[in-house]
DNA sequence: ATCAGCATGTAAGGCGTTACATGATTCA
DNA sequence: TGAATCATGTAACGCCTTACATGCTGAT
């Protein structure tokens, strides 16, 4: 059996955890898992009907207010799937940071750019850490529940990267003065 | 004028310290910059290939030992264009890690696959963390140099948040048990 | 009325990886 | 002599992003 790629399982890990339409989908990955996991709708509808077709969703149309929606429930099949995935140990993790290759190669220009450059970096970081802490913050009071503890989990390695992140970046701006 | 790939600017930063070789290039890619940045020779070769219709870089063969080589040089466009990105805001940085998705849909299995998994990812970032430990030790004797002083703060970077990362893996196997 | 948000999709392109193909040289 | 490394490349595919296309609903 072909190896899945990651959105199917971000699919299934969703719908494992509740039904929901294709466009419910983007929106849960951008504000949950979206600090280190992206989807698109160019990516999620193909991905969806691909997985219909292997019988490890099921659609269903709904009718919301006289609108029509299609929402996607996991089936048998498809839990099993996603089993097997979290029982694999590879893991493909990638880190891919522009800014870090500005850094590196500042010799190009001089070291107000490098500096101005990481402050671009801290300023975004300072700002998805504040939406982190508070996720973290109001995820602590529900760790009973397991799917909360692992996205407390999860959003607690966002933050204590993130603290790491701007930590390195006074260090680096000081030494860059 | 079109916004330039990455890779691109790889090879022009590359080349802005020294000539060197598509081969070289790879090389230097992977023990450097490899851990928040991957090159591939079927990324590189049509990239220098690209570069040099844009007179970006030049190419000369040089025979070293009886055997071909193509070494590349940077041109003064090509200065230009690198010294334009790091002048850009710009950045894009994506961390995209397959382990935080499987602790994400941790619900899909039990709690021991969960810590499983958070042990399989802690051994890969121990091992790394080791490696950039070590050049940044090497690196700290020579900061006086620009280029080495950016070497630096990039692995130290590298340092800081593989830390973070070890010091959380420990906080997220302590909850799970 | 108009605009934001809901909802589903397609097309084209970007950018990268993996695998393959080829052949020379160096070293054990 | 055989394996590892040097060296250059191509082809196919994977996977995602961006932009486009369409039309509904609910709130102001």
């Amino acid at each position: 059996m072909a190896r899945e790629k990651r959105i199917n399982m971000v699919i299934l890990g969703l719908l494992n955890h509740e039904d929901m339409t294709g466009y419910d989908m983007k929106k849960r990955i951008d504000n949950s898992i979206g600090f280190f996991w992206n989807g698109s709708f160019g990516n999620i509808y193909p991905a969806l009907k691909e997985l219909e077709e292997g019988s490890l969703i099921k659609s269903a149309s709904a009718s919301v207010g006289g609108r029509e929606k299609i929402v996607y429930h996991i089936t048998a099949q498809g839990k099993k799937a996603l089993k097997e995935w979290l029982k694999e140990d590879q893991a493909s993790n990638e880190l891919r940071y522009e800014s870090l290759l500005k850094l590196f190669f500042g010799g190009g220009a001089d070291r107000g750019t490098a500096i101005h450059n990481i402050e671009v970096f801290e300023e975004k970081v300072r700002q998805d850490l504040g939406v982190l802490k508070m996720l973290c913050k109001s995820l602590e009071d529900c760790l009973d529940n397991d799917d909360h503890l692992y996205y407390y989990l999860t959003a607690s390695f966002g933050v204590e990267t993130y603290e790491a992140y701007l930590k390195w970046c006074s260090k680096a701006k000081k030494m860059l003065k």
